[in-house]
DNA sequence: AACTATTTATAAGA
DNA sequence: TTCTTATAAATAGTT
């Protein structure tokens, strides 16, 4: 939609991410106020910036309406649920927890092979990337603690 | 976007609206994906239909997560959310399902790059997990280096 | 559901 | 940010 095609995936550059930021927003509110508009729909929507901003739209209702409604499709109207299985509960919670142990335990099923099974030089790289990883994820949780933090001083100020 | 302009009013023929929100529902829907994914934003749209169904999109969170950040910024009502817990196997077992997603999917980030399009919750989870397997890394790490002093003291006897 | 002629949206550049 | 413009996308009307 422009010069050039665009690949789906986070744009790197700053500016341009927000730049574009800016433009499909006001294209997908536009598009959101097009659509109850002519197919006579109520929509709402909500956008948090990476920076914590909120930008909403509601047509027809107030958002508190529309989630209200919401709250009440997802929760009430489908009674025809028999909501059995007690029974068997405890049952697939063992079984889950089983599995889940197997996945801490054993990095075979993750990396096929198992590292009892590596090369000492082996492990050590495996190691080095599992620490870039979680430092990634460490990083990555920051960011989105930050996005927290600027969200509740918008809020405040 | 056609052949023809389109006047900004309801679609009176009926067959025509339904197959223009099909259309455009799926449009708006996809740009917002896109806007998330671009521009690292949070996005939640939801639209009734004029007949009442409901269609929804939540990107990187689930819909009542974003439902309750819209109502932590806005200062609004904390969103409907049942305090009590008549059913703890249940959700239990979908804790349980949830981990248990987050470890396989894990790896394929490792080596992808990116753990941004995570939630903080599956970010908690994963870093929980990557250092129970670098510990075990080590730990195998640990007993090739004995092995291998081991097998160096008896060649050297 | 597919297919196009057109209209829109928008990426890049200024 | 805002404007411009070349292009990519979306989609209205048709088959």
């Amino acid at each position: 939609m422009g010069r050039g095609r665009v690949q789906m995936k986070r744009i790197e550059n700053p500016v341009h991410r927000q730049v574009t930021f800016c433009k499909r927003r006001a294209g997908l509110l536009k598009k959101a106020k097009e659509l109850s508009v002519l197919c006579d729909a109520e929509i709402g929507v909500v956008i948090f910036s990476a920076h914590g901003k909120l930008y909403e739209l509601a047509t027809k209702w107030t958002m508190q309406e529309l989630i209200e409604r919401y709250g009440k499709y997802t929760g009430g109207p489908p009674a025809d649920e028999p909501m059995v299985e007690p029974m068997d509960a405890k049952k697939e919670i063992e079984m889950l927890k089983q599995e889940i142990e197997i996945l801490q335990k054993g990095p075979r099923y993750m990396f096929g092979g198992g590292c009892e099974y590596m090369s000492l030089n082996e492990l050590l790289v495996l190691e080095k990337h599992l620490e870039i990883w979680i430092n990634h994820i460490r990083s990555t949780k920051m960011d989105i603690m930050f996005q927290e933090i600027q969200m509740l001083r918008n809020k405040g100020s």
